[in-house]
RNA sequence: GCCGACGUGGCGGAAUUGGCUAUACGCGUACGACUCAAAAUCGUAUGGGCGCAAGCCCGUGUGGGUUCAACUCCCACCGUCGGCACCA
């Protein structure tokens, strides 16, 4: 039983009933909404938008929503005009797959994820500015991601062209590079295969320079930056033309003819007199045109065949490269030597050209290729004095070379080319140079005699933008029999996807609107004659590339959004969300925006200011969470046993904010259990307690400030969350609190549990909102003592401490520690050799 | 294979311009209080070894090194995790 003579304000703490009363509130009050053009200064934090699952919210997306929701307040409480947006990515493979299963439209299955997902949000008590939601299959949103689409199409900067694109069999449709992974369909994990289509593709590769260097303006982590610099890949290398050897194809005619020749690129120059070979991927439009008469048979039938294979497959590093003498030979226009031209699967098309000199001596695939079909392996850089410094096992390498480096290499199956800089050999008047020099030298020399050119490659291909599906933003194009290829008028945007029942892929590959008769005639902008709409659709990654320009102006009918708006509000100053996302979906919206600033659409070069990223929740089990591993955390359960703030806290407290995690439902009973301390907490406006506690008090409450301010900060949040708990803990032990300490731990608390330091508040006879407060500022003379403890070492070992004044002098210090008798037993009568006094901290004695 | 990170109690993790006898905070465990009992709650203890005790010694993956002083810096090795895929 409980005491009879506790008040009612003792109840026992019932998260459920507090938190829904002051989601209401809160929802009346509109606490949370910003202001456009406010005089405080902004603030502009933005997660990741969900894609609206039917599986509803993961613990994974409330850790990032409830960190920044935890900035958000703060910087509320701070001063700042706060722009915390959530908008809907819903547009995407899996409602479709869903759709088609069910039989229910995907509008409709959005709709009713959205409403859950908005529930879930809401009950976690996030404080987002509802008033500025978007959702990308919104006709008014697509309207803009269309309109953005058309500015490309009227630069050039989207075009169609036949590619090798990997196709999934599955899905029935065409994937970028980017979203194979492992050979696999990212989304259904279908083996996929390469085919060839007409595509849209949009012209990322030139933003490709500005996407590397304007990083140096923002601030993201030093990792993501990395990752966007080795995914663009830029490498600074040479096109060197070979010319073809037609007279050896062509029976009975003597004289060698020059007429084509085969442009190959490289980053080694200096291995040029080494090359025993070329290779040509087997899309290489070359291939057909000189394989010899009776090649033809066995390169037509190579060629087919790894056609079928996958890029993944194709590019195997464990794999053994094959390929396929086609009869042809070329001129090395280093030293005129005759090279044979081999059709081989390994080179990729749509890198460098799609062919490559094989240099085996200086290149693991080539001498892996070259060592199964006995080509000739020509040594032209030996290990030695290399000026750039480069080399990278010098030793074994060496080693192996005066043993008789090609001698025994027959056994060693994962070859052992030399492949780092060095000193050049058997490469006429260019003997002796590091590879460094002979880089620039050689590659002079042969553009001087037009064969080669300067080029910069990029690993970053364009951005296949077409897929061939009902449910996404259809293309606004039209195809005119006479006028070829039409833009829609702006003024027809958006393109609306039509309401159909059917939307099954097609067969042959075609998106399932062509099969919509009704919606694909249309008439030609500029004839008038009769024309087709494009019916291929946007990647999903559209929609996402450009939402955060509209929560600035998400209703604004004549442009994407107000200029001024935007002026006022950008650069997004935080962006949190999945290390998954750091490379593609940050590259595509830079790219977009880059574009947009280069119209004078939006104000910014850059985005975003600030991108940081969280780990990974795992399960218990450290697992990833799957329904097939049966082993997901269900938010709306734990609100429901826990409540909302003990998930919050314990989602802050579970570790560092970017580490992966397993999910531990003690760690989030410990955090629950903390909640019910604070709840019991007992302030006391009358009774003061004696002077002394209360100074200590006073000066942890001010540390606690300092702390938690310091750290939210830096995202520590695992950290802040424990000095809370100090905090608590120390006025758990006080039977009555102070009331002013009282208060000023509950603004500390509010960010992190805002229910319950609401509802403490509000019962404290406060009749204004906890999150109007101003957020505490701490006194450093608070925080510093007079004295400190001085930490006397004996040869680096700690042996003894005093509590001493701040300013004592080293010569008084050692005084005082000779004086200890604990120091007296540890010297022995011994005099320290070596007296070290570090003013505030400690004195170490050397003897 | 390449690139990047990391390695601290039974567990999640603190502490790194080198310096408060590393292990804050939380979990778990043990014992105790309350209870007929359990749950909840509260209290105490909790790296290892030796010791009755005072105390001493060893401890941040392993082995070396720099330093008065190393979880922190350097070298080598072992291991774990993540990302990428023959990029010429």
């Amino acid at each position: 039983m409980s005491d009879p003579l506790a008040p009612k304000t003792l109840m026992k703490y019932h998260p459920q009933k507090i938190e829904k009363k002051w989601q209401k509130e809160w929802g009346k009050e509109n606490l949370y909404q910003a202001r456009d053009f406010s005089k405080k200064p902004k603030k502009y934090l933005m997660v990741e938008f969900p894609y609206p699952s039917g599986d509803g919210l993961h613990v994974g997306h409330i850790r990032s929503y409830t960190a920044l929701d935890i900035l958000a307040r703060q910087k509320r409480m701070e001063g700042y005009n706060v722009l915390y947006p959530m908008g809907w990515d819903a547009f995407g493979l899996p409602t479709e797959n869903y759709a088609l299963k069910t039989g229910i439209h995907p509008i409709k299955i959005t709709r009713q994820n959205i409403i859950n997902f908005k529930k879930q949000m809401k009950s976690l008590g996030l404080s987002f500015d509802w008033s500025r939601e978007t959702n990308t299959t919104d006709p008014n949103y697509y309207k803009w991601t269309q309109w953005i689409f058309l500015q490309f199409f009227k630069r050039g900067l989207a075009y169609q062209a036949e590619m090798p694109i990997n196709w999934c069999p599955k899905c029935k449709i065409g994937l970028a590079n980017e979203e194979v992974i492992g050979g696999k369909c990212e989304r259904c994990g279908a083996q996929t295969e390469i085919r060839l289509k007409k595509q849209w593709l949009l012209k990322i590769t030139k933003y490709a320079n500005r996407l590397i260097n304007d990083l140096e303006k923002v601030n993201y982590l030093e990792k993501i930056k990395t990752q966007q610099i080795n995914w663009i890949g830029r490498s600074e290398g040479t096109s060197i033309k070979f010319k073809i050897w037609e007279s050896i194809s062509q029976k009975g005619s003597r004289t060698p003819k020059f007429k084509q020749y085969i442009k190959v690129f490289t980053t080694r120059t200096d291995t040029i007199f080494g090359v025993t070979a070329l290779v040509l991927a087997p899309e290489h439009p070359l291939v057909e045109k000189i394989t010899t008469p009776e090649k033809k048979k066995e390169v037509e039938k190579y060629v087919a065949a790894s056609k079928k294979k996958s890029e993944f497959e194709r590019t195997q590093l464990e794999k053994e490269k094959t390929g396929v003498f086609i009869g042809a030979y070329a001129l090395n226009p280093a030293n005129n030597e005759k090279v044979p031209i081999w059709v081989g699967d390994y080179v990729v098309a749509a890198y460098g050209g799609g062919a490559v000199m094989v240099v085996p001596a200086h290149d693991k695939r080539d001498y892996q290729f070259a060592e199964k079909y006995n080509l000739k392996i020509k040594e032209v850089v030996i290990s030695g004095h290399s000026e750039g410094g480069r080399q990278k096992r010098p030793t074994e390498e060496s080693r192996s070379k005066s043993t008789g480096f090609f001698t025994n290499v027959q056994d060693d199956k994962e070859g052992r080319a030399f492949v780092d800089y060095g000193t050049l050999i058997n490469s006429g008047q260019f003997n002796g140079l590091s590879s460094e020099e002979a880089i620039e030298k050689i590659t002079d020399w042969l553009i001087k005699k037009d064969a080669a050119q300067k080029t910069v490659q990029y690993k970053l291909r364009d951005w296949i933008f077409s897929r061939q599906h009902y449910w996404g933003e259809p293309i606004p194009l039209v195809h005119c029999e006479k006028c070829g290829i039409v833009a829609v008028s702006e003024k027809d945007l958006p393109i609306k996807l039509p309401y159909v029942e059917k939307y099954e892929p097609t067969e042959t590959g075609e998106s399932p609107l062509a099969k919509i008769e009704k919606w694909v005639k249309t008439k030609c902008l500029k004839c008038q004659g009769s024309a087709k709409r494009e019916t291929d659709t946007m990647p999903n990654w559209a929609g996402s590339s450009w939402y955060f320009l509209r929560y600035v102006d998400p209703k604004n009918k004549k442009v994407l959004a107000d200029f001024k708006k935007l002026k006022y509000w950008l650069p997004v100053d935080l962006y949190n969300g999945g290390m998954e996302h750091t490379t593609l979906h940050l590259l595509y919206s830079r790219f977009w925006h880059k574009f947009l600033y280069d119209l004078k659409v939006v104000p910014t070069a850059e985005p975003y200011e600030r991108r940081v990223s969280h780990g990974v929740v795992l399960a218990e089990d450290g697992r990833k969470m799957s329904k097939s591993f049966d082993n997901v955390i269900n938010p709306d359960e734990i609100v429901r046993t826990n409540g909302a703030d003990a998930l919050r806290v314990y989602e802050m407290f579970m570790g560092s904010f970017d580490q992966t995690i397993s999910w531990s439902s003690q760690g989030l009973q410990g955090c629950f259990r903390f909640l019910k301390r604070v709840w019991g907490l007992k302030p006391a406006a009358s009774r003061q307690p004696p002077a002394t506690s209360q100074k200590d008090l006073e000066r942890l409450t001010h540390q606690t400030i300092k702390k938690v301010s310091e750290d939210l900060d830096s995202l520590k949040f695992n950290t802040a969350v424990s000095a809370l708990m100090i905090l608590a803990n120390a006025l758990g032990e006080s039977k009555e609190i102070p009331d002013r300490y009282y208060k000023l731990f509950l603004i500390l608390l509010s960010p992190f549990a805002p229910h319950l330091s609401e509802e403490l508040w509000e019962k404290l006879g406060n009749k204004k909102s906890i999150f109007l407060e101003p957020w505490p500022k701490y006194d450093s003379k608070i925080i510093t003592k007079e004295t400190f403890s001085l930490i006397i070492q004996i040869n680096g070992r700690v042996r003894d401490k005093i509590e001493t004044p701040k300013n004592i002098s080293e010569k008084e210090a050692k005084e005082l520690a000779l004086a200890r008798p604990k120091i007296q037993k540890w010297l022995a009568g011994q005099k320290p050799k070596k007296v070290i006094y570090i003013p505030g901290r400690l004195l170490n004695l050397v003897v």
